[in-house]
DNA sequence: ATAACGGTTGAACGGTTGCTCAACTGTTAT
DNA sequence: ATAACAGTTGAGCAACCGTTCAACCGTTAT
């Protein structure tokens, strides 16, 4: 979703140009920078960091998190939808409702390690 | 930053009472979940990824970053400020340049659980 | 003194995003 | 068949966010 410039625009002088060079060689991929971005951007939202964390305590439907958290089903199913999107959560059909899970571990490890920061 | 509501504003009925009522009891302080969507908001775009990314590579100065990742220096400027209010870096005033460096290791222990669910 | 440079800042813009609203699908109950 | 309900969807709007631009501050060199 961003832009790939070519020419220059940086505006200044190197300073550390064997540092730079240095670093530069060992940089991940433009591609895994966005990724990484974009999975962190899930739990950059409120709303989503409260969803995630219910679904970590317990699969749930949409209505129940719409209860839990005090909003509608909809603004719900919508961050659902972002959510299954970037393959952090799945559901399962049951009749008329729908069960949200996490996708998987390490969406609780990503929980832990942020709150252990924010407890410095 | 965001609106908190007092009148219910849910548009449906609870399904499983018992299990959101146990859910809502375990769950953390509203407070904590901004705040660690706040955190979260510092990794959620690509500069300021590669630059904290960076910055676990080496200590660097605003022009080094800047040509690394090809933006202004006003740019950079302006993500490590967010950066620093966030506390995720540090400075190091030297003469005219400016040295940044992570705050502290929980950044890296971020970056490599976030790279761990990329390649899953 | 003054020019040059590293860095910061605030306003302005364009794009993104989260929620609302209303309409809709699909399943169950009557 | 039809009503009721769980959930989804798309358009629209307001707030937010990242970059640019121009002006600025402090330090160093001339």
């Amino acid at each position: 979703m961003p832009v790939k410039k070519s020419a220059p625009i940086c505006d200044c002088d190197v300073i550390h140009s064997k540092l730079v060079e240095r670093v530069r060689k060992a940089m991940p991929r433009e591609e895994d920078f966005y990724d990484l971005a974009d999975l962190y951007k899930m739990f950059s939202d409120s709303t989503r960091v409260r969803i995630l964390w219910a679904l970590s305590a317990a699969q749930m439907c949409v209505c129940d998190i719409a209860v839990l958290l005090n909003m509608t089903k909809s603004a719900i199913s919508h961050q659902l939808r972002a959510l299954r999107l970037a393959n952090l959560v799945k559901y399962d059909k049951k009749g008329k409702t729908v069960y949200y899970s996490l996708a998987d571990s390490h969406v609780k490890d990503i929980f832990e390690k942020g709150f252990e920061h924010i407890r410095e």
